[in-house]
DNA sequence: TTGTAAGCGTTATCAG
DNA sequence: CTGATAACGCTTACAA
């Protein structure tokens, strides 16, 4: 890319705002003046540099996304929702993996500095940072976080559901639960998983920390917990990739599922069907989450909107074999 | 972000000049002077606009990144090798999915409009935008793709592990093979795995089509073979996430593996380990090679390199228990 | 040691 | 309809 608007002009015989205009359409060319500058831009082989572009037009036409990691099907799917909505309107992504990494603080200020908006998972930003973002008024949606002032915010329904599938355990006749991969933070979506369902379980429930939200670090967890003295009759985990973990430690520890221990998991992942025994989930859309947040992001850049909105979208409970038998399933 | 240069100068009582030396500690700037600089940008919070420091330095300090999806961990792997160094070095990554997109071609030349070197995979871009970027001396490195003249490619090592493979196989006393996950493309990394294995195996092998490489398409197709008439006695497939589809098909029709029918994998992918039986696979270094990747485009980005280079990694036959019975493991 | 001014490549206003 | 020309925000010779 080397071949600036200015030799197109001249090769073309005219000036430079009206190859831009032609190239644009913005304002009148006549028809013979258009088809020699497009003759010119042809020959030369002319693409309008981004950068100029951009600096005249005051906006990068580029979205970022700060996530922590890429482990699981999780962040991926509402990665590439993001970008596939992205690209529909014009604007390219750009990543920041913040797990592992120093100076956060920096990274997500410099990828600030390049696009025209923000989707940011979780905490996975200081606070310091969102805040001065909000102060410049860089428009941002936050997925998987409870709602903040003066951003987007963009979740799946948490409590609820997890009310909903704590229920249902508690009807298998359960009554010493954990929940495998206690939350980290206040306010994320597995701090709201965990919340829902102990506000129906009680005491009944305990929350054990993994360390990370992977199939390895489930599964160290849950070997640590089903080797314990009084292991729960059900594990609940703060997602699926967890649950993989636990059901593999189940397995290596002679432990039959769901006779011995249920197992539940969250998001249903595509690995959460194939699993043996299929595993009961909450279903979420990662997708969508991923897709909404790039077309609300366009509304706050676009200024179509300028108040923040805080979308809930709904879940569904999905029962599978995991977490213990059901009539339906195995007629007497 | 909205506080510009000639402000900080104005408020410091310098001039623009003063302040850019003075933030990119180039030239000498009495002490004092610097004081106050630093002062003026601290009290304004003054970060230099991106869009006009790649202007003014004509780079974008970015690189891109073309795959065509995220389905499974070796692009996304890759992709976290990749912008973990491309970070370090201080580059930004912007990402494209090409799966079910359609104008590929112009999206990837919208990319390459904002960065200054582009990773690619495979055979995700058209050949003519290819031809269009090496002419114009864009700085290209793709992995998992032959060789081609006028960019980087690197790769991990594919021929000599699949014959490597295959003889492992043959020692067990299989006889009718099959390779799920045929090339979709001439010259790829499946391709040179299948045409490893056929090169030692010869016509007791025969190429089955997948459709995608995913978990789900290798697990229809492993159904649809496994019921045929005379099914293999090994299914060496294209890459791990193949091979446990795979493994759940047999599951499924009650197989035993490796006892009725024995699987392998390629890739180590984590999953492969603790799949059960675990997979036999190839070990090939993804994070790694995104971080070469990352490391060789700046080279060439910054022309301490002119000439292409095209890199082969390692990889390693990790043998475990899937393709079979070994001795060692079972002593009689 | 510091300032002036010429780029970098567009877009868009405003006269003709 | 078209062309000068002033932004856009910075870097960097070149002078002083």
């Amino acid at each position: 890319m080397d071949v600036t608007i200015y030799e197109v002009a001249q090769r073309a015989g005219v000036s430079i705002a009206t190859v831009s205009r032609t190239l644009r359409g913005t304002g009148p060319v006549a028809s013979k003046t258009r088809e020699k500058v497009l003759k010119a831009v042809e020959e030369l082989n002319f693409t309008p540099s981004r950068l100029g572009v951009s600096l005249a037009e005051g906006r990068h036409a580029a979205n970022g996304i700060v996530f922590p990691n890429l482990s699981g099907p999780y962040y991926t799917e509402v990665l590439l929702g993001y970008e596939e909505v992205a690209s529909e309107l014009g604007r390219s992504v750009l990543i920041l993996s913040t797990t592992g990494r120093t100076r956060v603080r920096d990274l997500v200020k410099d990828l600030a500095g390049r696009v025209d908006g923000l989707l940011i998972f979780g905490h996975t930003a200081p606070d310091d940072v969102i805040a001065e973002l909000i102060q410049v008024g860089m428009p941002l949606v936050f997925v998987s976080r409870e709602p903040l002032a003066g951003a987007d915010t963009l979740r799946a329904e948490n409590t609820a559901s997890a009310r909903l599938l704590a229920e249902h355990l508690a009807l298998h006749g359960y009554e010493r639960f954990a929940f495998l991969g206690a939350p980290l933070v206040t306010g994320d979506d597995v701090d709201e998983r965990w919340q829902g369902v102990r506000s129906v379980l009680g005491a009944a429930i305990e929350a054990v920390p993994t360390g990370h939200y992977t199939v390895d670090d489930g599964h160290q967890a849950a070997l640590r917990l089903l080797r314990s003295g009084d292991r729960p009759r059900a594990i609940i985990c703060s997602d699926d990739e967890v649950a993989l973990g636990a059901l593999l430690a189940a397995e290596e520890l002679g432990l039959a599922v769901p006779d011995d221990v249920a197992v539940t998991g969250w998001d249903d992942i595509m690995a959460a069907r194939h699993a043996r025994p299929a595993l009961t989930t909450i279903r979420q859309p990662m997708r969508e989450l991923g897709a909404r947040a790039a077309r609300a992001l366009d509304e706050l850049i676009t200024a179509a909107r300028s108040t923040p909105n805080h979308l809930t979208l709904t879940t569904e409970l999905v029962i599978r074999a995991s977490c213990g038998h059901h009539p339906q399933e195995e007629p007497r």
